[in-house]
DNA sequence: TCGATATATTCCGAAAAGTGAATATATCTC
DNA sequence: GAGATATATTCACTTTTCGGAATATATCGA
């Protein structure tokens, strides 16, 4: 991954794009329908939003099934895990944030559940 | 102040205004002319992107004759000291941020030496 | 194969951000 | 007060970013 600090803040700067990377912070994998739900955004805004944070190498994308799952890139260099971590720990606490972590771990209950 | 994550990192998204965090992060205060001194930059260049950083409460402005010294407001929100804190330990030892540094300790040295 | 679902991409117009040049304002010095 | 220095702001322009709508692509299940 080549990107540079001003390149991740500019990432980072549209809330879609900074919730998308705080919940995969938590929650280790996602595809592109539960962004929406959890954003209640139109699929085209969030799909592109999570290509711009994959094409810079920020998250990893996988194929199953019809879905595509989005990570954290596992191989960030470690200054930029480093400032992640530091958002994440910084506000973990806020909204959105909280709002979007208890959205998700409702629907894994439920998907839990057999719902 | 009142300024949102992603807001935060639209600030630090352009390079004259992050480097000019940074070096706030170590050296407490200073002016406009040294910021254009140390990037190379044209003044209204800078001029304006300390503006911005003003405007958005993460600076202090101060004059002392006919200079204005800039530094960091004391008074951020801990979520954002903390992502502060998180870039500079984060990209210490990268370019230009090394340089940077260098060169506002070279100038100082001198103004110590009378030159 | 056909229809349904999930995702990505393209097109286009609007809004925002960035830049250089010129100019305005404030302060200092003489 | 006049000129010099430091800083901020305005103007005109270009570039980038964003959003909605439409469309393309891929997979699944019957």
């Amino acid at each position: 991954m080549n990107i540079s600090p001003a390149n991740l803040f500019a990432l980072l700067s549209h809330d879609t794009r900074l919730r998308s990377v705080m919940l995969l912070m938590a929650v280790d994998e996602l595809c592109v329908c539960e962004f929406t739900a959890v954003f209640g955004a139109a699929q085209p805004h969030v799909s592109r939003h999570l290509g711009q944070l994959r094409e810079a190498g920020l998250l990893r994308d996988r194929r199953g099934g019809q879905w595509i799952y989005y990570r954290l890139n596992p191989e960030l260099p470690s200054w930029a895990r480093d400032i992640l971590d530091a958002v994440e720990s910084g506000m973990r606490d806020q909204r959105p944030f909280v709002d979007d972590r208890a959205f998700i771990a409702d629907s894994m209950d439920r998907r839990a559940c057999g719902e």
